[in-house]
DNA sequence: ATGTTAAATAAACAAACGTTCATTTAATTA
DNA sequence: TAATTAAATGAACGTTTGTTTATTTAACAT
């Protein structure tokens, strides 16, 4: 046999990346063959090769195209001028957006280690471009007395790992909404960076 | 050539557990293969099989022993009465412990997927067992009126999280000492649930 | 000294790995 | 309808994988 009834690059493509995507998450880039990724899309393992270069293209893509997503998503809120209205904005928007798509947030936190030194850089840079939304924040609101925190660059860090600690145990049905979880970590994050309301409420 | 001069089964089983959780943490589980372990042991890959079963066993131990051996020391340490005294001394436990045992942490966080449900299960349960410290002093904290906490199951788990993230951004050489993190993030826990001082000071 | 046990080696195993390639068929264009 | 391009197959490539085994040598007990 050779070309299938019915097939299309585009589609093909498309499920690879989300095949990929899924495998890679639940048991590791290593541990994910790429025959098992083929199996799961309904292809031979030479296939894939019309699609991408290799293994390794596929993990670099998927995080690439991650965090850029990510940086655009923030990009295009609208921001309020308050910084303590801008922690509680981009805290619900953290969550919103990890839990939304939790394999593309865990791959991109567990298989950075998997990248050749080029693409690792690459990858590295979205992140630490992203962290800096977190950390300027916390600068403005310490800076206009609004926050007491001892250091902003690890407050911010400690934030955002503890933001990103949801994914790891968030269920779909569990106790709480995702609402609800927002608000817990609004007051969380508000309470320890240390808000004083700037009059005026 | 056969058994060499020197050689000491309890000593080279020590060697395969170093190296394996050395490995293990910088590159993962599943991409670091036997041969390569036998190579930095100093030992052709057949002789680690007289002193583990398996690739499997080898993580399994890692990661029990270390779970086992956090949940002692937590066990030895005497503990005050006061809720946010106790906070405070388990934030400063975790990142000293964790702080000193960067491999030990990291593999039994990214490593879990790759155990066998079995094994899954067993070091799954020390882990809540872990868990459960943070969780039982928020409550008791909340109990006795001193924290302000909207739902001390996800502040623990914050909490937690929040912590372990030092060890993704830690340098020996860095910015910061030990002690200094410790008291920043002191302060960012005891603000993040709401200390309030309960009279007396 | 001798016999036994402990701890290695080195070779081999089948299976799985990422990737390539000649070939074949479907879809598209002329 | 014929020629071309796109997208598969399936077999093969050389490596590497975890593990086993027969064998050999060192350490230790008697």
């Amino acid at each position: 046999m050779a070309r299938t009834q019915g097939s299309n690059g585009q589609e093909t493509a498309k499920r690879i990346d989300e095949v990929a995507l899924k495998l890679f998450a639940k048991k590791g880039y290593a541990a994910v063959s790429m025959r098992e990724i083929a199996l799961e899309v309904g292809v031979q393992a030479g296939a894939l090769y019309n699609h991408c270069p290799n293994k390794q293209a596929l993990l670099t893509n998927l995080l690439a195209d991650h965090m850029q997503a990510l940086l655009d998503a923030w990009g295009d809120m609208e921001l309020p001028k308050d910084p303590a209205q801008q922690l509680e904005a981009f805290v619900r928007f953290h969550i919103q957006y990890h839990l939304k798509r939790p394999d593309q947030v865990f791959i991109s936190y567990m298989e950075l280690r998997n990248l050749e030194l080029d693409n690792f850089k690459k990858i590295e840079a979205l992140r630490r471009q992203y962290e800096a939304i977190p950390k300027n924040i916390l600068a403005a609101g310490q800076m206009a007395g609004q926050f007491n925190l001892a250091d902003t660059h690890v407050a911010a860090m400690a934030i955002l790992a503890q933001l990103t600690g949801v994914t790891t145990w968030y269920r779909e049905q569990g106790r709480l909404s995702q609402q609800k979880i927002e608000d817990i970590y609004v007051q969380l994050v508000c309470q320890s960076v240390g808000i004083t309301l700037s009059g005026g409420h």
